[in-house]
DNA sequence: TTGCCTTATGCTACATCTGAGCAAAAGGCA
DNA sequence: TGCCTTTTGCTCAGATGTAGCATAAGGCAA
């Protein structure tokens, strides 16, 4: 028995930090992520994502790991083919050479998941959310759970991770450009954020929550600063990648008992206060405990 | 610009207790995971998981997470279209009916992971690992250091979802039947375990990493337990899950404190000691916070 | 019936981890 | 010199985790 012929399409989303902002790499207006198809050539599916990432955006990828596989019917196909999307996750650094394709601003494209700030992108559609839980009687009591849930209103906690779960929500709401004509509101009501070629922002979101969850557990932050660093950076990086604030003492005392990173020697004076020792990444330790990433001190009050 | 063709196999892990003992569903000798093409017909690749596995098995699936996608160019192809295989990880009970196809006890295909006793299938293995640490000068140290932490070897702790690196590992040593020809060792030297088809034990690892990584942030034990349960039946299965034993006092603790049983009111007698209470899952727990798994209580001390 | 076996369940002592905050160090700058 | 900044060191209480003791409640054999 033989299947159906496909397609298999290869899309990645590659993070970078860009002028301390969290970023990603795209082309073309609407943005759309690097993206190319299997080809007999590629040896395997990592393989033919590097390769078309650097094909089309002239940078190299260090950090790839596989994300999802997308082949809903509803996706655009080329042709009569089924298209299957395969997507990988890549971390970088921004480099030196201009490149092809720009760094987009990931909270630009998701600014809801921003909440190191007060001003919260949510409270505009906030009301929006609350008027789709009570819309359908039957649902009503799930709904309004979910949105508190995933979310984090009426007392419940924010979860950094749930970033797809909370884009699901918004594109089911009506809420998002992508969303299907008949759940769309108008224009007025749409969540604040710039949209993306087809479904890509969802696949964006895919690759946010998985890289939120992963630093963790594992200690990936380190492929998005440059080799050396201050903790000040480190902290910086990972409350723009987590989106949220934390404590800064304890993280200190995190990273320093886990052992994760050691001094140059060298100091960076231009931090407006006390100059601000310079560490490295001890990439041994990817081999001395497969585990332990960069934990986050959190906040019980919020 | 238009791919090659390929075709998109599904493959699934589906789990089960059977007889108190973690089990897969295979069908045929050697055994292999239900499989099938992705046809026309299917929804999406979560839908055409189900269908091939109801269709091959006669068994409904609860259940279903994404696993992998595999696509390298060693994997077998049907003529000349290259296959892709999306593999998924499904949760299910034995039932009643007798279905198609048997349940495969996961440490008779795995055998080393199961650490619960202190006979470890390892043991007849180890100097053979040790001996292809050794057995290349320049990669010596970084080999041994590998051996160590993947087999919790020389004072390092044994880690329960490094289930996929020390099938690897076995692997690359030469020390199971599907390494390539000219790794392999004499058949004496082999590592315990019956063989699967093709490269499905492989298949089967990811998907047992996966479950042990995810009964520790998410309740899903719960799939493989019958509707009502006792306590000790419930850490069996963590246990079984896990490859080894739990503090008992403790881990009662940690499910009661979390709230995610309630009790029935019915006790069960046939424990040979004193009647246990029965439990059932509060299935609200999975709406009320979208954290929380199965923490377990672990053993300083080894 | 009694005593012993088993497993279930309750509870405590102790170590470690975590969240929160105080305070001193060390630079720039008015 | 005094005040601003950021970095760094440290304390302290509460939460969480580990380990083990003790009791409850059944079956079973002497």
């Amino acid at each position: 028995m033989t299947g159906q012929a496909v397609t298999a399409e290869l899309l990645a989303v590659v993070v970078a930090m860009v002028d301390g902002r969290p970023s990603v790499l795209t082309l073309g207006e609407p943005p759309r992520l690097p993206a190319g198809p299997l080809l007999p050539s590629h040896r395997s599916l990592q393989a033919a994502t590097r390769t078309w990432v650097e094909e089309q955006t002239g940078r190299r990828l260090g950090y790839l790991e596989q994300l999802y596989t997308f082949a809903d019917l509803d996706r655009e196909g080329v042709g009569e083919l089924r298209p299957i999307s395969v997507s990988y996750l890549g971390l970088t650094t921004p480099g030196e050479e201009p490149g092809i394709g720009g760094w987009q601003d990931w909270y630009a494209l998701l600014p809801w998941e921003d909440t190191r700030t007060d001003t919260c992108a949510l409270d505009a559609v906030a009301p929006h959310l609350r008027h789709w839980a009570s819309s359908e009687r039957a649902l009503e009591a799930e709904r309004r759970q979910r949105v508190a849930i995933t979310f984090g209103l009426d007392g419940h906690a924010w979860q950094p991770d749930l970033v797809l779960q909370r884009y699901e929500l918004l594109y089911e709401s009506g809420l998002v450009p992508e969303s299907p004509a008949e759940w769309r509101r108008p224009t007025a009501e749409l969540a604040p954020g710039d949209r993306m070629l087809g479904d890509h922002r969802r696949v964006l979101a895919t690759g946010l929550a998985r890289l939120r969850a992963k630093i963790g557990y594992r200690p990936v932050v380190f492929e998005l600063l440059s080799p050396t660093f201050t903790l000040r950076q480190l902290q910086d990086c990972v409350e723009a990648l987590a989106g949220r604030a934390v404590h800064t003492q304890n993280f200190r005392r995190l990273i320093e008992q886990q052992a994760l990173v050691e001094e140059t020697g060298e100091v960076d004076a231009d931090t407006g206060g006390r100059p601000a020792r310079r560490y490295r990444f001890r990439r041994q330790v990817l081999q001395e405990r497969s585990v332990a990433g960069t934990k986050l001190p959190t906040t019980r009050s919020r």
